[in-house]
DNA sequence: CCTTCGTTCCGCCATG
DNA sequence: CACATGGCGGAACGAA
């Protein structure tokens, strides 16, 4: 459910609801169902009146809430909307920010002591208003696992990606990533949690580059080799990937190998190992340490709740029988 | 889990 | 002068 309060950000209501209603999974069924709720079914946008088939009751419902940001970001939110919001966090439905959203979530009190993130242009009057909140202005989103936050609209995709990636695996995000079109830096350069500075600009001199490591991961690839292909020193690819992907080209290049692995282990039987070393890591070991610094439980693990659910983790979505075939996962056979 | 050893990363500085 | 590059060296890191 997204919710729509009077001076919403239009765009902070179209990016989630287009990435949760376009999300198809492998047998092209809509896993999310997305509503809209607005206190009193309208809310003033602008240049328009948005009419909404649900009101505040909907909350109570939802297993997710999105919360979008406000022109006004400190304009006080009704005490209905509130309530609402505390009674749903009570009841363990995961909510999230978009941009200046995070004022509400604050508001109602439900950031208190988190490390949570906002617009940029925000950030300093979020963290003084709200003393008890951690506010990082360095990152796209921070999810502390009910409660996320995102940055300026467009991190609205990376957050609303991460969600379908923590619902229903690396391969269904990456297809619906593909579907609208998402730059290759912000699907792939995200990695699983909290974590990374502002991504490179779309367009940046390093796309080729990036491009390169993700057709060529699971070769061993030294930052040597790396900095032979993009014709510059490794020192100055090191600054590159500092200035403008906020990461280190090897760090960038085992986030790669690793989202693939997730990949695989959704779309496969392959044993571990062989996905380890098949996704360009040399030792299982290895493979096991990256993948569950990054993706927080193990390979195996990870697949197991993956077969078991149908994605990674809790939340009552009935899904795809167990005994379905997983063959048909078409996202996992097209990383480009 | 620990140790060893090659690799990576980044501040500093010279150069174009 | 402003800016980007890249070599150097050591500290930190990561692969076996």
């Amino acid at each position: 459910v997204i919710l729509a309060l009077d001076g919403i950000v239009l765009s902070d209501l179209a990016n989630p609801l287009d990435v949760f209603t376009r999300t198809r999974l492998a047998d092209e069924t809509a896993p999310y169902r997305v509503r809209v709720a607005a206190p009193g079914g309208a809310v003033d946008a602008h240049e328009l009146t948005l009419h909404t088939r649900v009101r505040l009751g909907a909350l109570a419902r939802a297993d997710t809430i999105i919360v979008p940001g406000r022109d006004d970001p400190v304009a006080p939110t009704p005490p209905a909307v509130l309530r609402a919001l505390r009674a749903a966090a009570a009841r363990r439905t995961r909510i999230a920010s978009i941009c200046v959203g995070a004022f509400v979530l604050a508001e109602a009190g439900l950031l208190d002591g988190l490390r949570a993130t906002t617009h940029w242009a925000a950030a300093d009057e979020l963290a003084r208003r709200y003393p008890n909140v951690t506010v990082d202005a360095n990152v796209l989103f921070v999810d502390n696992g009910q409660i996320l936050t995102s940055a300026g609209a467009a991190a609205a995709l990376d957050l609303s990606l991460h969600l379908v990636r923590r619902d229903y695996g690396a391969a269904v995000a990456a297809d619906t990533a593909r579907t609208i079109v998402m730059p290759l830096e912000r699907a792939g350069g995200q990695a699983q949690f909290i974590k990374h500075v502002d991504p490179a600009p779309a367009g940046s001199s390093l796309e080729p580059v990036l491009r390169w490591i993700d057709a060529h991961c699971h070769e061993p690839l030294t930052l040597a080799d790396i900095a032979r292909h993009a014709a510059m020193s490794t020192r100055t690819l090191n600054r590159r990937f500092h200035d403008e992907a906020g990461t280190t080209p090897i760090a960038w290049l085992t986030t790669t190998r690793v989202r693939r692995a997730q990949q695989l282990l959704e779309a496969t039987h392959d044993p571990v190992d062989a996905i380890a070393h098949a996704v360009g890591f040399n030792s299982p070991s290895t493979f096991r340490q990256h993948f569950s610094a990054a993706v927080g439980t193990s390979a195996a693990q990870y697949r197991a709740s993956f077969r078991a659910t149908g994605r990674g983790r809790d939340r009552r979505v009935r899904q795809r029988d167990s005994s379905a075939p997983f063959g048909g996962f078409s996202a996992a056979t097209s990383i480009p």
